[in-house]
DNA sequence: TGAGCTTCAGACAGGGTGTCTGTAAGCTGT
DNA sequence: ACAGCTTACAGACACCCTGTCTGAAGCTCA
């Protein structure tokens, strides 16, 4: 029974939250945004999580600037799509019926959230009117 | 930075599988079903797994009975539920709307499908008339 | 060239997971 | 009541992921 391989790790997930807001960032300074400051021993941390995420292809490092510039090259949209395939892989046998229904029943999807599904709806009917 | 707890494990949830399906079950049958065969120690194994899953209230024992009958305390869709949950607070700041666009975007729902969850919108439109 | 960052390699502890062994306890047919 | 079988339970591992840290080597710039 193969362990559920868990793609993205905590903190590295907090690394790759950084990033997608500032676009772009030197180790530094995600350090100091991630922990509110910054030591050695930090510096060592968030680069350790960056090789990971890099050795996952989730972040690219620009090795020509110095200090080195870390990117992500995983839409945060990405991720999440990931997750709920692995999500219905293991729950659903991979169907999305269960999961629809179980979300749109146990949350309470406001008034809006229901307006723009709808549009989201409209809007793939209008895409592939077969 | 606190590990992201993983509720339930891989290997329980394949227990967990079998026990949606059977209702009831004991170990022995656990067992046989999941490894399609049964020794001693794969029947530890089982044990082991419904001892940390009855641990994590997602399992009740019937030790009244004996061999013991195991159920699943827990639905497949709380456990839905529950998942989607952790990844909405992960990856969209507890909002659904990301998830909700990122889902019907990226997966090819069917026509059915979107028959279907305009159904439950109805439904839900109906249910709470303001 | 030297001070001060940055990168890189490697080590490590803690915890989760899946598995197993050994022993105690329970049942059943004779 | 007992032998023989099954089941329950406790504890022990080994493996690997995660987050963290230390120390050494590399790069820049005054």
């Amino acid at each position: 029974m193969s362990r559920k391989l868990q793609d993205v790790a905590n903190a590295e997930l907090s690394v790759l939250q950084v990033l997608w807001e500032l676009k772009t960032a030197t180790v530094r300074e995600l350090t100091e945004r991630i922990y509110q400051n910054c030591t050695a021993a930090l510096n060592a941390t968030v680069q350790k999580l960056l090789e990971r995420l890099e050795a996952k292809k989730y972040v690219k490092r620009n090795r020509k600037t110095w200090p080195h510039q870390f990117t992500a090259c995983v839409e945060r949209e990405a991720l999440i799509g990931q997750q709920l395939q692995t999500l219905t892989d293991q729950l659903c046998q991979g169907e999305i019926q269960p999961l629809l229904s179980c979300l749109v029943k146990t949350y309470g999807l406001t008034d809006a959230d229901r307006q723009s599904l709808r549009g989201l709806l409209d809007e793939l009917d209008g895409g592939d009117t077969k």
